[in-house]
DNA sequence: GGTTTTGAAACGGACAGGCC
DNA sequence: GGCCTGTCCGTTTCAAAACC
């Protein structure tokens, strides 16, 4: 589905990725966050937290507590809200700022004191008032592998392989859109839908790159969230290390039995599920092959979802505005027409005498 | 028209509890 | 004990709406 060169682009990133996590820069896939953590972890030499440390993200040497934020800025603004803070839990707020190609433009740091809520905001009119920090010495290993890395993922925008940072779901909408000829939709953040095929049926996608890595302690994986997901169809893809699919699978939505929290491993049990891309997970299994829309669509109607087709809408008749009130039954009687007949006869009496 | 706010989206992890 | 599920939390990004 993609060219040699963009096969390539994309086996560079995943390169580019495990030499960052290989360095201990990045631990999981959260990229923006975790390479913020690590340059502000490098500057003010904190001890990094682990995975999980509520509101902690590195302790200082003398004890204090940092809490990292990162943000990527395209634009000359650096406003930014960020809520659910915690203050009693931290004595430094960090924002680290890139460019969008991963270079540090500055470091904000702020006291706890300024923080008395949960949620703190930066605006053009408070950002002078806190330190700006706008370069960090690092050893030029890590400088090289951060290069490479923004260098990589640059390569893929250019390419118009991915349109946002959020490469794994981009990477699997492209895939079930090629796949299925659906057309994706235009607002990344429209609600439950994701693509739409041209004869009506709209897709909910949800990617996973699925492989083995010291990422992830547990083999458990999830598809959160699909409660009221509008889509009338679930399309499962998973990505092997370097981006390649490696299964597809397309669900009915109103079959998937627990929508709030369900494992990836549902593909194996829902019923209704059919292959798109055999799997090359082992415990992904592979189901009844899927042969086109039309079955689907035949299936729909017969299961009576045809009756929740929307009416056509009905053309409203077109009344001629009355000229003259008429009566209810719209008939003439006897005198109304010897009336008019005496009428018209005065009329051309009076046309003959003038 | 630029800036700020807000809500929805994405992916991932931890923990508790039930079941076998 | 191991597996699975439910729930909640973590992270950042995007875009529309609201505001100035």
């Amino acid at each position: 589905m993609y060219t040699k060169n963009q096969f390539q682009l994309l086996k560079d990133f995943a390169d580019k990725n495990d030499a960052l996590f290989d360095l201990g820069i990045t631990t999981t896939d959260s990229f923006t966050g975790e390479i913020g953590e690590f340059i502000a972890c490098q500057h003010f030499k904190l001890h990094k937290s682990g995975r999980s440390n509520k509101a902690v993200d590195g302790i200082a040497p003398n004890g204090e507590r940092y809490q990292i934020k990162s943000k990527v800025v395209s634009t000359s603004s650096f406003s930014h809200t960020i809520s659910n803070l915690q203050p009693d839990l931290f004595d430094k707020l960090v924002l680290v700022y890139f460019d969008i190609h991963y270079n540090l433009l500055k470091m904000l740091v702020i006291p706890v004191s300024e923080i008395p809520e949960s949620v703190f905001r930066i605006t053009k009119s408070n950002i002078s008032k806190f330190e700006s920090i706008d370069r960090v010495k690092m050893p030029l290993k890590f400088q090289k592998a951060l290069t490479d890395f923004a260098k990589s993922f640059t390569a893929l925008q250019e390419n118009g392989i991915i349109r946002s940072r959020r490469i794994v779901g981009d990477i699997g909408e492209f895939y079930a859109c090629k796949k299925l000829d659906l057309i994706i939709s235009e607002n990344q953040t429209e609600k439950g839908i994701d693509a739409r095929h041209p004869n009506g049926l709209t897709f909910e996608v949800k990617t996973r790159w699925v492989y083995e890595s010291d990422r992830r302690i547990s083999e458990v994986r999830r598809l959160n969230n699909l409660v009221g997901k509008t889509a009338d169809y679930l399309i499962v893809v998973t990505l092997d290390r370097c981006f390649e699919c490696s299964g597809m699978w397309i669900i009915p939505m109103k079959n998937i039995a627990n929508p709030k929290s369900a494992s990836l491993k549902i593909i194996n049990s829902t019923p209704g599920v059919k292959n798109i891309i055999p799997s090359k997970i082992s415990w992904l299994q592979n189901r009844e092959s899927f042969q086109g829309f039309d079955t689907v669509i035949s299936k729909r109607q017969t299961n009576k979802t045809i009756a929740k087709r929307r009416p056509r809408p009905v053309k409203p008749k077109q009344v001629p505005l009355p000229l003259i009130p008429v009566e209810e039954n719209n008939e003439i009687s006897i005198e109304q027409i010897i009336i008019a007949a005496v009428l018209i006869a005065l009329g051309l009496l009076v046309a003959v005498i003038i």
